[in-house]
DNA sequence: CGCTCTACAGTGACAATGTCACCCAACGGC
DNA sequence: GCCGTTGGGTGACATTGTCACTGTAGAGCG
């Protein structure tokens, strides 16, 4: 499973110029996570800025009752605002980032965030940068919650977590949890996708067998 | 209908110091709308920060296919920070945000801006804040809707709206509007609530008169 | 006053999605 | 092989969204 060109989409990506990026991690505390760990959570929340060296962070958020959708990911030179915002929002929040690769993370205390913030233009920028692509990233999965339909949702998903492969290797479950609905309700999908050719399944692997009819199936809303 | 304590729940806001708001209001442009008017939307982007002085901002999002969805409210002495991020990540995005009483907004220019947050600590703590709380605002919207139950959220909703009141005049396509439904569905559950002692109704307008009821079903997730 | 027009609300039928309770099959470890 | 776990399929039903209507209160106007 590729997600290699997922951020790619944001033409106005931002990234921290190598002088400030060195500067950083002078006063910054790294840290490496294995795959599948749990970088942050309602129980482990930072005391600083996060920021991601080398890997990707799925950022999903949980229901009370178990469900769970996808709100973004955190890639390699990207920084994860949502933790400094529940820092200073003081409220409890039950987002969660979960390591997706092996990751390295730069833990930027907070105080030397502010004096960076304070001397340096070019962090300020990347850190609002930063804030606003999030926004963003969640006006996107408001828009496909509240008013999409859950098969274009799926098909969209699927083509963006191929990249440029043909094949994923996630279960209906792991789909589910993407998109903040049901097993089941993947299950079903998936099947109508099977009979009319769109893709191919196997046990925890499905294969995107026309990605043009997919992409016909994502763009009629 | 009183929105006035909407926003109170957040005991982390923090407000601009005199100092920093007299300055801010030199070299900013101060505008006015009229209650009911288009402050920002898609066709009307902002060239800086838009900061409240006095009124209420509600802030929505639409579908393609004509629903829409309340993302947040902005009240006097906080910033838009909305517009900011569409500005900069350079996206189309279909945010608006509607004078919701008679409102007077300061338009801060990006130069300024820039400026401000190199110079204020306490202008960049506030910036920062606003970020943040607008990304909790967010993820409470996406927990309702990805999650949360319909009627469950109209009575969360009627209550915000009526404050301290006990009436709100609403229509029901307006309610549908601050949820992201549809005005058939909120036509049921009111009737149901009717039905059920919690609420009485007549043309454009809904008399709340069992709020405990109506708190005890918004408790039950 | 009665007329018409429009916004607001009620309703039934159906489709899409979420929930629940199962079942079965594939795979890994033993 | 056997067994336990995980992944996946399915039917029944509840909730929600959509569509196509109907009825009605209120405003404006003769």
């Amino acid at each position: 499973m590729s997600v290699g060109d997922w951020t790619e989409r944001f033409t106005g990506t931002r990234k921290l110029p190598r002088r400030v990026r060195d500067r950083l991690l002078q006063v910054a505390r790294v840290r490496h996570y294995p795959e599948g760990a749990l970088v942050f959570g309602p129980a482990k929340v930072p005391d600083g800025l996060l920021f991601l060296h080398d890997g990707t962070i799925r950022v999903s958020q949980s229901s009370d009752r178990g469900r769970e959708i996808v709100l973004y990911r955190v890639e390699a030179g990207e920084s994860c605002v949502l933790t400094t915002a529940c820092m200073l929002a003081e409220e409890a929040y039950n987002a969660e980032g979960i390591a997706e690769t092996d990751v390295t993370v730069v833990n930027l205390p907070r105080t030397a965030f502010d004096q960076l913030a304070g001397e340096e233009p070019d962090f300020r920028s990347f850190v609002f940068a930063a804030y606003s692509r999030r926004l963003i990233d969640l006006l996107r999965v408001i828009d496909g919650v509240a008013f999409g339909r859950m098969d274009v949702r799926l098909a969209e998903r699927l083509l963006a977590l191929a990249g440029d492969f043909k094949e994923i290797s996630a279960t209906h479950h792991d789909l589910a949890k993407e998109l903040g609905t049901a097993r089941e309700v993947i299950s079903r999908i998936l099947n109508d996708f099977h009979k009319r050719g769109l893709v191919e399944q196997s046990r925890g692997r499905i294969t995107l067998t026309d990605k043009a009819g997919l992409r016909g199936l994502a763009a009629s809303r």
